[in-house]
DNA sequence: TAGGGTGTTGTGACCGGTCCCATCCGAGAA
DNA sequence: TTCTCGGATGGGACCGGTCACAACACCCTA
């Protein structure tokens, strides 16, 4: 009835597989559970004991094998991030800081993407994203990624990267967030203080409801009791920038213009250029991102710097505290966003600024070298 | 001396766990044995099993373990992707390329990243990346990325993306490429034909020898029996660009460059610019890659585009072949380099080109709506 | 009718970890 | 001295698949 057994082949040194926590213990004298406890660092276990199988794995070049753990249902060892895109600078910067942090951590990181051109393929790759034993970062600034969120069941472990939330607009998830109310807010007031008699904003989609930097916009014109274009309805690329920049450019009161992105402001910027105005000095143009191109632009981009990359690990830190993981990462300033001033801004055109605002406006914004 | 015996949870409908080939097996009448038969694909299953596990499948909504598969030994699963980057346009797109092929056949995919600001940790950070029943695709296009490669022991089924090879230096490994040797000469040969007495070239890191494009570029001067001037050490940024713009840009006879990539060829245009130079009236440039920001650039960017989707997609094909797994990817033609034409290439300046040269090149660069 | 191949199916062991439980031991309290 | 308790350690079962092997048809040939 039973075959031949096969002798295993786990006694160390005579063996091409990679050693396992049997072959530690054998080779520390202990109890394959003992190896584990140590990996684990579990607390019950004596000193001597402990650094002698340390030594043991040291030696033998042991590493723990992923799938096992996962299999036998150890803690979580991996994270799959779901997003949209790879290439758009925002979603890439957030990878790479994902990857920085799990790397630090010995967790391991995938990318699987939710397409935006189909929408409705979205519920059944987020179901199959999802592992035993594993947990999720969905990136969702966008309408895709926001899709794939409601899709995850809540017992997965999962953080959202979202837009910042509007006022008492609490998310349902854990989740986390740049909120670029103050600085969409600052780089308002500086277009307005330069005598821009209002300043037109070109958004990124607004969804569900308003993005934080609109409303930073809308905070400042309202506070400063200036007239306030509706928005259009938004849009992510450079081609978009160019289209609605078109329609704005055939307007002469249109001085200032707020992108909700850097490429948004690219493609605006050729918009104006290609319509006979000169940037910065019939209208000046802010972005937002910051993008590693952007002061390269013609002229250098005026815009709101983010630290996505610092967001991605805020992601992942809060992802290891909610799945209870016995891993931390040590505590980081919450990602900030600030205005860094370049060239594609200048005073209003035609209505001279008043002499202290206009040095007041050289004073704050020193160009950078490149 | 034996505890008591846990019942085993598995029986169908009764159990949070998702459902494992014991579950379907039961519920279909048949030995998991069978299941997992059916589930690879094994010939010597009857139809009618086949039928029922199959139904049975999709009824319980099975869904095969990934870690259970990966520790048993099956076949590969799951690629990990090492890269320096993936801010950088053709590693994000290359990401993106690898990662749709792996969705198509249920691969997953990971990301690893091995830095370039600390080589000293690329070895042990591959050899971390390493998995037992893992696969690997090296992007292998900068140094980071090819002394990792180097680290990859021959047993692990790897993949590299590179630098297309010169002639006669076959790769090692299994890789990926595209040649742009033609299209840059292609490039090199529309400047000289507007007029240009030569084109000078903004290279990426030569590495470990020289690029295909460069050799492109050599070729038509040579072909052309055009002095060449030695061009530089190298670089990939805007920020490079940039400087090395500057160097040429004080150079009178410069009035064609080809720039490595586009990164470089923006910082070039900056660095005209900021020298007083036109692109293209006074200095021509060509870029490389033709990312998406390249067609609003002031001016839009002729550049040569690659398509480094294409090049993740083949990359991970070659791997499904060399570990000859079960799946396979439907075959696609190799991706190709081709001369997208703008306008920041113009004829040479002073040295009025001839009437058929200069409206050739008109009819030759219809310059494309954006 | 016996013998041999082929196609179909089932059983046992195993991958490398983790969990639960049992055992052993020494120290402090009754 | 005996009992109790907690720390240290070990053994068995198990996670959900895969492999190797055995068993049982069934058909064809000798």
């Amino acid at each position: 009835m039973t075959g031949p057994i096969r002798e295993p082949l786990n006694f160390a040194g005579n063996c091409d597989r990679s050693p396992s926590i049997r072959d530690v213990a054998r080779a520390a004298g202990v109890s394959y559970q003992t190896v584990s406890r140590v990996i684990n660092e579990h607390p019950n276990v004596s000193d001597t004991t402990r650094a002698a199988v340390l030594a043991t794995i040291a030696q033998l070049g042991f590493r723990p094998n992923r799938a096992a753990r996962a299999l036998a249902g150890g803690p979580a060892q991996a994270v799959t991030v779901l997003g949209s895109n790879t290439t758009l600078y925002g979603f890439a910067a957030a990878l790479e800081g994902i990857e920085e942090a799990t790397r630090e951590v010995g967790f391991g990181m995938g990318f699987r993407a939710v397409e935006a051109r189909s929408p409705a393929d979205i519920p059944d790759v987020v179901e199959r994203a999802i592992e035993p034993a594993g947990t999720l970062i969905v990136i969702a600034f966008d309408k895709p990624g926001a899709l794939a969120l409601e899709c995850v069941p809540l017992e997965v472990p999962t953080v959202a990267m979202i837009q910042a939330p509007t006022e008492g607009a609490e998310p349902t998830r854990p989740s986390v967030w740049i909120d670029e109310f103050a600085a969409a807010k600052e780089a308002t007031e500086y277009l307005l203080a330069l005598g821009h008699p209002t300043v037109h904003h070109l958004p990124i989609p607004s969804w569900p409801r308003t993005t934080r930097r609109m409303e930073g916009w809308r905070a400042a014109l309202a506070e400063a009791g200036v007239r306030m274009h509706e928005p259009l309805q938004g849009g992510w690329t450079s081609t978009w920038g160019y289209e609605a920049g078109a329609v704005l450019a055939r307007d002469p009161n249109v001085t200032a213009v707020l992108c909700g992105n850097d490429d948004i402001a690219l493609g605006a910027i050729a918009a104006m250029r290609d319509a006979g105005k000169r940037v910065p000095a019939d209208v000046s143009i802010v972005g937002f991102d910051d993008i590693p191109y952007a002061q390269f632009f013609a002229p250098p981009l005026t815009t709101v710097r983010q630290d996505f990359k610092a967001l991605g690990r805020a992601a992942f830190a809060k992802l290891l505290e909610i799945s209870n993981s016995p891993r931390t990462l040590p505590p980081a300033a919450a990602p900030q966003a600030r205005l860094i001033m370049r060239h594609s801004v200048a005073p209003a055109p035609q209505v001279a600024p008043s002499a202290s605002e206009a040095s007041g406006s050289e004073a704050r914004s020193p160009p950078p070298g490149r």
